[in-house]
DNA sequence: GATGAATGAGATTTCATTCAT
DNA sequence: AATGAATGAAATCTCATTCAT
């Protein structure tokens, strides 16, 4: 199906047919119990091409965890809005992308999300290599508020790693949410969903109930009152 | 070895050592790469008789997957301080306990988290089951807190929803970070990550930032003001 | 065939059966070239139970020249006359076992001299650490020999290995070709095939020319004039 | 890398290219395990061109040995004094052209020596008709002695042909040995193991203990006394 | 209650070989 | 003359699962 199953392609344009098919079986199957027989029949070749453009499993596992990661990574730093913007909307243009990125391919998220953690050592590291980039993302994020805010607790380092590595988790369930929300519920655009989670993160629950939310406010800096 | 390997043992005492051999091997490896024959010799029993007990791979697993789910559900509930507790120490309470239990038992927690939402059909519905009942006691106190707030802005039944998911994605999230935050750091106490996570969630980033963090207060309604 | 294909029985004998059908797979068909399939059929057991006892084909071939090996050393040194016997009637007696052993075991002659030597490194191991023991033994023969005769040339070390290498060399192409003499001669005997060899070796082809052969001579020290 | 990479030779030098990169693979990796993917890169071209002039993995296996069969007997050929000179040193004039062959292409011998005779039926036969050249030389060398010699026993032809197996597997076991003798020792020149081969075989140990080597005369008969 | 013996089915991987250009 | 693209067939090895005792 994703094959074209048209002869003789360049080598270059049969791999991102490999890799599509590896994408969407591993997402479906998970790493151990994918095939790479159905692989090379959905890609529309035969097994021993795959193993001669991509050499093993393993490796062909890494090659779509890196090129997932490093599309979900392109997509995000697309959104984003350039550095003088206030932080929180850099954080909301950047989880727009992050919630329309992981809408649009949600085998390729599911392929980050469910098994490159989960599978041991070659490729928790890859996982982790981009999730880091995230999370060093936001850190600097809150970090940038906390210093115009003149943030009055002092936040230890350990706490800004914390509550970033809190957002981040967040994220990742909604993605999961955002995708299949309970009760067949029809989904929730990213911005909606970009919307809820910065209302929960930045405005806070209590915030929330009474009557403050957080808003997208033109580009100066986030504040309350 | 958690066998013990004394012959003759009642049947209920060898199907939990089997079960505990089972959630190790099956957190260290994954469901598929996990073999009967590692299992059983953890277990210190022969091959044969995990059959004679649990019938299959399938049933193992599902049999692990609900005996931790109930654990889990079972250790938060009995932390959970009762109803007329406002709502926020309500949550901060549970969360304390989700985070003890998941500190106390981190191959259970594994098993949960990384496995039984990987594997396909028979276990996610398993897993869903314990979380959804974990996210509905989350929705409830949610909703409580909006009706002693006079919630303005009047949640709609769905952002709660979502809101509820993104503080359990974020519990998750924690959980992995707290049995194992980077740098060889120590890892905090249960409750410094229910605090962390306590104040991300209900007083939120901005509030934070402001000197305003929320902070357990007795049994009367959490407000700032 | 080998197999008697009785189910059942202890793992001892089932070992024995799939050895005897590996040397007999392997010297037919090379290492490389033999398959555990066929292997397994021959023994009358189905592959993984090959793979239960053997664990690999390597480790399988392994276990083959180390059985074949043990057996001809076991041979050739039950058949060698005592200590104090002429150093030419040791040679003589234990050519006899030599020859009588790879007369009866073909197979397993083929595996050592003709599969063992050629597949790399484990397995040239093992069989030069039993070649090297009868190149040993044929050296002090002759060592003692010279000793005896108070050599004049003083023969080197160097020369003495040379000569005990180009003897046992042709003590193996001779293990050969009586097992299978052209021209669908009839074979010799191992008796007949040793006392080839000797006359070649001991007497050369010059003294064998001017009619001086060797000869067995009774318990002393063989000499000529 | 063998093939100077030029493009566009003409046939011939493409073909005798191939035949060195095969010989080489061959006797590295032994005739199952080498492949033709390594042995066209080793060559310096694609592997359909290979299969172009060579046609299958047999047929070119089949042509490395012809070729080096070839050129073994031609060297020995080379080598050996005419008719009129006695029957030792011809002998010894064969040796010294077989000990230099081997000793200068170490491949192409350990293909005919290890693998012809190891890979079943195209193959023994092609090495068995060169084998049986040389054989049948030293045959009548041997029947020339005895003729010149008025031998006594009357050696019968079996006895004749035995003798002659036997000089040929020492000479191909020393060949072996003479490329690389234990600890390291530096290699004896080609003459050195033909020296040895002929006191070995043509003087026997018993003579040569006793001061009577065997040693190149002259053209005219070898005779000890 | 407990186990040593045994297997059917299927996984990954490799290789000789051929088209189409 | 030469090759990049592609494959059918088979190899080694693993694993969940069941008898027979």
């Amino acid at each position: 199906m994703a094959g074209t199953k048209g002869k003789r392609m360049p080598r270059a344009v049969r791999e991102q047919q490999m890799l599509d098919a590896a994408v969407t079986i591993f997402a479906r199957r998970g790493y151990r119990a994918a095939s790479m027989d159905e692989i090379a029949e959905l890609a529309g070749v035969s097994k021993p091409l795959v193993y001669l453009y991509l050499n093993s499993k393993e490796e062909l596992f890494s090659a779509c965890i890196r090129r997932e990661a490093a599309a979900l990574v392109t997509a995000v730093r697309a959104a984003v809005e350039p550095r003088d913007t206030p932080p929180d909307r850099q954080l909301w243009s950047g989880l727009r992308g992050f919630f329309a990125h992981t809408a649009e391919r949600p085998d390729g998220w599911a392929v980050l999300h469910n098994q490159a953690r989960t599978h041991g050592e070659p490729f928790v590291s890859e996982f982790a290599a981009m999730r880091e980039e995230i999370v060093t993302f936001v850190t600097q994020l809150i970090a940038a508020a906390a210093q115009e805010d003149d943030c009055v607790p002092d936040l230890a380092d350990r706490e800004v790693a914390g509550l970033a590595h809190a957002l981040v988790g967040a994220a990742e369930s909604l993605a999961g949410w955002a995708n299949d929300p309970g009760d067949g519920a029809d989904r929730p655009s990213a911005k909606e969903t970009a919307a809820l989670l910065m209302n929960f993160a930045w405005a806070g629950l209590a915030n929330l109930m009474e009557g403050r939310p957080w808003h997208p406010r033109g580009r100066t800096t986030a504040r309350r009152s």
